[in-house]
DNA sequence: AGTTTGTACTACGTCACGTCGTACTACAAC
DNA sequence: GTTGTAGTACGACGTGACGTAGTACAAACT
C-alpha cells in the first residue's frame, strides 16, 4: 500500500494558478488562455500544463468550470481564506490533535499582535452572530447533519 | 524543476510513528526495536521499514536521536501539539492570505463551540501572560531578530 | 566461532506534480 | 469545402516523497 494523506494538497503550480483565479475574481474566472497569458509574463510554460492544472484543480474540486463556447471557464472553488481555513483545520484533524487548547496556544504564540487582534475580532464576530438570529454557517451545517 | 512544497509534510506510516514516539513520552523516547514492536502488534511490518521511517523522520527534522549503546533512541523534536500549530501557521503561509481576520473567521466557523472555548481560554492565557512579565516563546523570538 | 542485534545503504513500486506533445474537433476564413 | 486556428482530451515522462523491505556488515552475546 502507497501512501495516502486524506485530503488534496496544492503544489507549487497548482497554487499559481490558484493565484490567478482568485485575482481575476470568482464571478468572472478565467479561461485556460487567461491564465495562461498572465503567467506567461512571468515564466515559460505551455498552454498545455496550464490546462492539466486546471483539470487536475476541477478533479480534487478545488475549481470548477462551466463551458463557454467551446472552451471551459474556470473558478475557484473557494476563497483563499476559506480554502486556508479548512486545510488548517484538517490539519488538526490528522493530526489527531487531542489537547486543542494546547496546540492553538502554540499557534498564538508564533502570532503576530497584530494577528491575535484579527483572532479576537473574529471571535466576537462569531459571538455577535451566536448572539443575534443569524445562523453561521457551522451551525447550519450542525443542523443538517442530524 | 520538479514541484517543492516549502516544509516537510508527514506520510501516512511517518504519522503512526510519530505516534508512538508522542506514546512513549518526549523525555523517554523509544528505540527502533521498540516502536517496531508496538507497531507489529497491529500490522505486519518490516524492522527496517521502521528504521528507514524514523531515520527519514530524523532528516527532516522532525526527531532527534542520541545513542544508546549501539542503537539509536529517538525522541520526538517537538509536541504533537506544536508541531500542529506549526504546520497550520505554515499553512497560513504557503497560501498567502492577506486577510487574515477572514481566513480565521472561516477558522471558527468550522469549530465546535468546545474548540471556541478553547480558544478563549488560549487567548486569555496569552494575554495574562503579556500582562505579567512572562516572556512568550514569540515575543523572545522576536526579540533575538531585532 | 556462531548467533543475535542493530545500522547503513540500496532499491523498487506508486502517487502527486510539473511539464508537454499529439491527436482530434469544432468553428471561422478563405 | 479545404485550410487554419482555437481548444480540449489523453497520454506520457521525469523527479521527489513515501511505504516497504532486502542485503551487507559491524558489534555484542553465548
Amino acid at each position: 500500500m502507497p501512501h495516502s494523506t486524506s485530503a488534496p494538497r496544492l503544489g507549487d503550480l497548482e497554487r499559481v494558478v490558484m493565484d490567478r483565479l482568485w485575482a481575476a475574481g470568482a464571478t468572472e474566472g478565467a479561461t485556460v488562455r487567461e491564465v495562461h497569458e498572465a503567467l506567461e509574463q512571468d515564466r515559460d510554460i505551455a498552454y498545455t500544463t496550464v490546462m492539466t492544472v486546471l483539470d487536475r484543480l476541477a478533479k480534487k474540486e478545488l475549481v470548477t468550470r462551466e463551458r463557454e463556447g467551446r472552451a471551459w471557464r474556470y473558478f475557484p472553488a473557494d476563497t483563499r481564506e476559506a480554502m486556508t481555513a479548512q486545510t488548517m483545520r484538517r490539519t488538526m484533524d490528522d493530526m489527531d490533535v487531542t489537547d486543542r487548547r494546547a496546540a492553538l496556544l502554540h499557534f498564538l504564540d508564533g502570532a503576530s499582535s497584530a494577528e491575535i487582534d484579527d483572532l479576537k475580532a473574529a471571535l466576537a464576530e462569531v459571538e455577535a452572530r451566536a448572539g443575534s438570529g443569524e445562523e453561521t454557517a457551522r451551525r447550519l451545517r450542525d443542523r443538517l447533519r442530524r
